[in-house]
DNA sequence: TCTGGGGTCCTAGGACCC
DNA sequence: TCTGGGGTCCTAGGACCC
């Protein structure tokens, strides 16, 4: 039987290289931190994502603007706009429609996909063929650069993929033999799914790495991972079974908006809190109306200067796009919050169960 | 280095209905 | 009056990802 080979393609520092190769050119080769505005070293905010130049200073994504700032002060700092990442992103997934069996694509955020590959690498003669040629489509057509993993499945692809950036090719597979081996020294935080909490659970039990897990049985792994147990057993040995799903346009779930405050707000400013909610949920009305949806439910979020964070939210019987009532529906509850005593560092308004607005939208647009 | 902002998916309990 | 099982919606929280 001919095996199978599924692509992951995942664009390097993505938000940075937009703004490098397609915003601001005069950007490339320059260290670029797209994220929050530094403030001399003040800000509050994160790096969203840091060109290579900018990591070679030590800079990267999630580290704070002011400690970015400090390593590399004459790095271009820039808020990024969403919009361009959002085109740039389609852009590139129309390209991978091209080399896809069947054109489907299995979109995983804003600037990775799957692709099902297995006709296709028997036309390019080999993986490593076709992955080149998609790399350089997408350089010369979206100027855009980014890295593939090749392997049998989803998971492993993925895995692949992050060994080699930027601009890398990683093929894994196809036997199960090079699965376990390349699988075996990797520590279990590579695979997709496996984040601080798992990881910190696995360590308790003296679990680091995927090779252990290999040599481990189901119920060995029980103890520490209950009904997880299964799904860890498969992907540490490079199994998974899932078929690829085009999972079409993107279908937005939720929109939210926060805001982390330059200092923490003492919990009597109500009246401050409030106008802050307005500002935000006039942004998400604004946005809601643009994409012609309304919403169900609101979420508040609320974090306060012990870092300690709640949501609260309330669903209404009839969607709506409409700002004022989103307004007074965040005030509402925030002002019902059980917590009274401690300065608040962050709000933050949501909304869901969102719905494509009818002709009831188009008709205000008439009057 | 005190820890952003945008999301998704899953679980679990309770209400409510048939 | 008691009992059940299933389905759906709502709310809260948690894990994870980029």
């Amino acid at each position: 039987m001919k095996s199978r080979w599924i692509m992951h393609v995942d664009m390097d520092a993505f938000f940075a290289s937009v703004e490098q190769y397609r915003n601001h050119p005069e950007l490339a080769g320059r260290p670029v931190c797209v994220g929050h505005d530094p403030k001399g070293g003040r800000g509050r905010g994160v790096v969203r994502a840091a060109s290579y130049e900018a990591r070679a200073k030590g800079i990267h994504a999630g580290m704070p603007v002011s400690q970015a700032y400090h390593l590399c002060p004459d790095a271009a700092f820039i808020p990024g706009e969403f919009e361009s990442y959002s085109v740039a992103s389609d852009e590139f997934m129309d390209i991978l429609h091209e080399y896809a069996d069947g054109g489907r694509v299995r979109r995983a955020s804003i600037d990775e996909a799957y692709i099902e590959v297995t006709e296709g690498v028997e036309v390019f003669g080999g993986p490593r063929n076709l992955a080149a040629w998609i790399q350089d489509s997408i350089w010369h057509e979206a100027n855009l650069p980014c890295s593939v993993g090749a392997a049998p499945n989803m998971s492993v692809a993925k895995v692949a993929t992050g060994m080699n950036k930027p601009r890398g090719i990683t093929i894994v597979g196809p036997e199960p033999s090079d699965i376990m081996k390349f699988l075996e020294p990797l520590p279990v935080t590579a695979l997709n799914g496996i984040g601080r909490k798992t990881a910190e659970r696995l360590e308790k039990f003296g679990i680091t790495t995927l090779g252990q897990i290999q040599r481990m049985t189901i119920s060995e792994l029980w103890p520490a991972l209950g009904r997880g147990s299964p799904w860890l057993f498969q992907r540490a040995r490079g199994i998974d079974e899932r078929p690829l799903i085009d999972n079409g346009p993107r279908v937005r779930k939720s929109m939210s908006k926060d805001r982390t405050f330059l200092e923490d707000v003492e919990p009597d400013a109500v009246d401050y809190i409030h106008e802050v909610l307005g500002g935000m949920c006039g942004k998400i009305g604004a946005r809601l109306q643009k994409k012609a949806l309304k919403f169900k439910t609101v979420t508040v979020k609320m974090r306060f200067s012990d870092y300690s964070t709640i949501q609260r939210s309330r669903s209404i019987p009839v969607e709506t796009n409409n700002s004022d009532i989103l307004h007074r529906l965040a005030v509402e509850i925030f002002d019902q919050r059980e917590e009274r005593e401690k300065s608040i560092r962050l709000v933050g308004v949501k909304v869901s169960g969102l719905s494509e607005a009818s002709e009831q939208l188009c008709l205000t647009e008439y009057l």
